[in-house]
DNA sequence: TTATTTACTGCAAATAATTGCAATGTTTTA
DNA sequence: TAAAACATTGCAATTATTTGCAGTAAATAA
């Protein structure tokens, strides 16, 4: 592990858990606490992190910034999308959900794709909007607040409307018998018009996913043509999905 | 494998794992480490990657974050917003055009404000979207992508159907005679959409933005109900406007 | 206060990076 | 075509960085 990455990962402990612990880091990583001190003194230099006796904890007089998303299995979200791209072509019409997997996806778009881009999420939409040769449309409607994407009649109304070759779908769950399912029940409803509106339907999610359940049904797994998670497309967890005639990568 | 080629490898490898390490990459490509170090010393000075001791990590693209977004004259738009807060109300409707002067009084907003806000700025949306007792409705559309906003004949239908309190429109350009200009032909038509739909009009902008001309007219000055200004109101600069009977923050 | 835990400092060993140099291969020029 | 100029690569010596350890200092807890 390189010393950046060790910093790296330093830094995303701590905004996820907003306390660093010297000796728990030192074992963990497998070095002396030495070594962390001196990482977590370096970090508070650069102002990253305020020291504290036994670890660290965030600066505390950072304002809390809406445009910092916390992407959480950040490296299995990029493995993911990167298997994703071999279903980018030139000249698609692409619906794209919400969800930091497909945020992820956002970022690994080859900058010279040719393609229209319809989504209902501002953080993706921001993503996106720096492709110069994608026409992206952003579906409005009323927000709802913590996912940061549109919801409602409006969303339902845009989505009757148009057809599209593809779909990239982010999941709260998903499990053989009922499917893709949704925490939200405005989610699970915009998501089924996605479905109608596309040809194709592509769902990537981590594996940590994969047969669990939330409330509200959004389809059979016999309406995705593909699936995508960071694990190998043979793992046994997969076998399932794959003997159900879904095409997994 | 030409020299090219393996570069090619070394960034290929660098996007997909997020790092690469000197040693690993000398052993698989079948090189000396001194030839790899020179080859990630020749990227390094092009700027695709950032080299550390161990190997080489991606580019720190906090610089071209889209989510970072850059606001000149941040202290003289705070003090814009700051005057603008006084035109709050519980209970109101209101639309806000795009632009760093509307995102920088956004974040100025009072955190128990009730009201609904239509907007159609991606990087607003997401600022307000943090406001749990505001009703957020994104107006979708064509985005256009510099300015990160919506644009088109869905905005225009959208705002043809509302009926606002207030409105608070950025602005490229303003003088006596011509009133309020635009750079952009579309962006001019979707603000004079939102003069219609709103029943007092309220124009931000830092004093360079005065007595300047910009292509498209959005309405003259006498559609204004309030401009507010960095300037102090009785500034020798605001006299015209304040004759012409608009109010001068 | 004392005992205990945590942090810092200098040092040495290990690891990595840089530099000059020579051998080899490639391109340009006469 | 041959010679010269240039580029690439690996090696060795030098230099720099990182890391853990030991001793000591500082902070916290009892």
């Amino acid at each position: 592990m390189l010393k950046a990455e060790r910093r790296n990962f330093i830094m995303t402990k701590l905004v996820k858990e907003q306390r660093v612990n010297t000796i728990e880091l030192a074992e963990v990583l497998g070095l002396s606490e030495d070594t962390i001190r001196r990482d977590l003194n370096k970090l508070h230099v650069k102002g990253l992190l305020e020291k504290v006796y036994g670890g660290a904890i965030p600066v505390s007089n950072k304002e809390e910034n809406v445009f910092d998303i916390v992407i959480s299995n950040e490296k299995k979200k990029r493995e993911i999308g990167l298997k994703a791209l071999s279903l980018l072509h030139d000249g698609q019409v692409i619906i794209m959900s919400g969800g930091t997997t497909n945020l992820v996806f956002s970022k690994l778009i080859p900058p010279l794709l040719k393609a229209t881009i319809y989504t209902y999420s501002l953080p993706i939409a921001m993503q996106l909007s720096q492709y110069q040769n994608i026409d992206l449309i952003f579906i409005g409607g009323k927000m709802q607040k913590n996912a940061m994407v549109t919801i409602g009649m409006d969303v339902l109304q845009v989505l009757s409307k148009i057809k599209a070759d593809i779909c990239f779908m982010g999941a709260s769950s998903i499990n053989i018998k009922q499917g893709l399912t949704e925490v939200g029940y405005e989610v699970s409803i915009v998501k089924k018009a996605m479905l109608e509106a596309s040809d194709k339907v592509v769902s990537m999610f981590t594996a940590d996913k994969l047969n669990s359940k939330t409330p509200h049904v959004v389809c059979g797994i016999d309406r995705l043509n593909t699936i995508i998670t960071d694990l190998n497309p043979d793992d046994e967890l997969l076998k399932e999905y794959h003997s159900a005639g879904v095409i997994v990568l």
